[in-house]
DNA sequence: TCTGGGGTCCTAGGACCC
DNA sequence: TCTGGGGTCCTAGGACCC
């Protein structure tokens, strides 16, 4: 990007407690009151409310530990509902598109929205304009962040949530401003620099995101690597980490959970991870992708260090294949010889690697282990049964039938009120 | 008793080759 | 007395993000 000849501003866009103001959508009686969502296994919390948040409960915080205050502050928890937060995500993304044709959807409740240059009025109208219309049109609140280069934007966004009078809408442009912003701005809270490099700079005596912008190069890049180096840089307005609008094809797709009760013998496991297979082909398939190479694993808590135990195996397969029957294989193949009894496992998963596009196989020498029609037929068919009756209508039988100790624990799960198509029961 | 899941990128170091 | 140097590929581990 060359950013000297062509100025252009990004606005990064950011839904404010977004599973949370996804449930609110659907239930008033979520409003002015503080609401948690637990993460799967309703182990901890992943998302607060205004509300949730003035009492000090944090992310991460494992439910076990907080329940008596919970019921004390009337706290309403919740089990996360990726269904409904997916659907919602993708309606505030189409908003977005009616904007700008350059949108960049960085994770579930974010975006950045790439501009030519204008004056900053204009650009403030336009970020209150976008923030209305997405609150209007989806009923999630969200707020703009404006700046010359990507990490600028972020923290520009960051103001504007901390800073009820911004009107949800923070534009950083004139320099002199931007520095005595960036010196209030924790070192921790700059995008790329997490606990570790937070901690490792403090050590240095570099506490905010002033004092990291003015560091030497040479020291930055050699202490926090190339993407350091890029922070470092885009602080000081030079954009350098790249407006991606057609994210590049996914590298890697991974499938687990941890277990509702913790796991010994080899039987659950396979019946676990063949679940875990199951799910990963089939978005393996979803994407259009194949898999060169399988990865499973396994591991103990890891809050009991003690007692940690963790394994993993790799297996390259004989040509990409998206034939689910070929992974579980390979992944079952890997997990005998990866298990050791005596251990109480709390998860398992599957990491499909080496991911090529459909179209892109290569014939193998052998020309034995070229996808048949009939197993694409069969999976096509596999798949379309279960998008349309929901998950879990037609499985191998290897994945187990019924209720399992090792199923993850979701008891307060809100109805999938935008998909709730495919999740209804099923008459077997 | 009870603590998420899914990604990406970078670097160092070893293997291997010429 | 005396043991090159450089390139590439792969992997494990560590950092980051949400």
């Amino acid at each position: 990007m060359d950013s000297a000849a062509v100025p252009a501003f990004t606005l990064m866009v950011d839904c404010n407690n977004f599973y949370v103001s996804c449930e609110r959508v659907f239930d008033a009686t979520l409003a002015r009151r503080p609401v948690v969502v637990l993460s799967n296994n309703d182990g901890c919390v992943i998302a607060r409310s205004n509300e949730a948040k003035a009492l000090e409960i944090e992310i991460g915080d494992p439910v076990f530990k907080r329940k008596d205050f919970f019921a004390r502050h009337g706290v309403r928890i919740l089990s996360s509902n990726y269904a409904l937060y997916g659907d919602m995500s993708a309606r505030v993304m189409q908003v977005l598109a009616r904007f700008s044709p350059d949108v960049e959807r960085y994770s579930i409740d974010e975006a950045f929205l790439l501009f030519p240059a204008r004056p900053p009025d204009e650009l403030r109208t336009l970020a209150e304009d976008i923030r209305r219309t997405v609150l209007r049109w989806t009923g999630i609140p969200a707020c703009v962040g404006v700046a010359r280069t990507k990490t600028l934007a972020k923290i520009a966004n960051r103001l504007a949530k901390k800073t009820p009078a911004s009107g949800g809408v923070w534009l950083l442009d004139d320099p002199a401003d931007i520095a005595a912003r960036l010196a209030q701005v924790a070192v921790d809270d700059v995008w790329g620099i997490g606990r570790r490099y937070a901690a490792f700079l403090r050590g240095r005596g570099i506490a905010t995101a002033l004092q990291l912008a003015r560091q030497p190069r040479d020291w930055v890049r050699r202490h926090l690597t190339i993407g350091g180096l890029h922070t470092v840089m885009e602080l000081g307005g030079e954009p350098c980490i790249p407006f991606e609008e057609n994210p590049p094809p996914a590298r890697s797709l991974l499938c687990s959970r941890s277990f509702g009760e913790r796991v010994a013998d080899l039987g659950s496991l396979e019946e676990a991870l063949s679940t875990h297979v199951q799910r990963a082909a089939e978005k393996l398939r979803q994407k259009g992708l194949r898999a060169g190479a399988v990865q499973a694993f396994l591991e103990t808590s890891r809050f009991r260090p003690e007692e940690y135990f963790a394994h993993s195996g790799c297996q390259a397969l004989a040509a990409p294949t998206a034939y689910t029957p070929e992974l579980h294989a390979a992944a079952l193949r890997i997990l005998r010889a990866i298990y050791r009894p005596g251990h109480a496992y709390q998860r398992i998963g599957v990491l499909l690697l080496d991911l090529v596009p459909e179209g892109a196989r290569q014939l193998t020498f052998w020309d034995l282990d070229v996808e048949q029609p009939r197993h694409k037929a069969l999976m096509q068919a596999l798949d379309k049964v279960n998008a349309t009756y929901g998950r879990g209508t037609l499985v191998f039988a290897a994945a187990g039938l019924g209720p399992k100790a090792w199923h993850m624990r979701q008891e307060r799960r809100s109805n999938r009120y935008t998909t709730r198509w495919a999740e209804l029961p099923v008459a077997h």
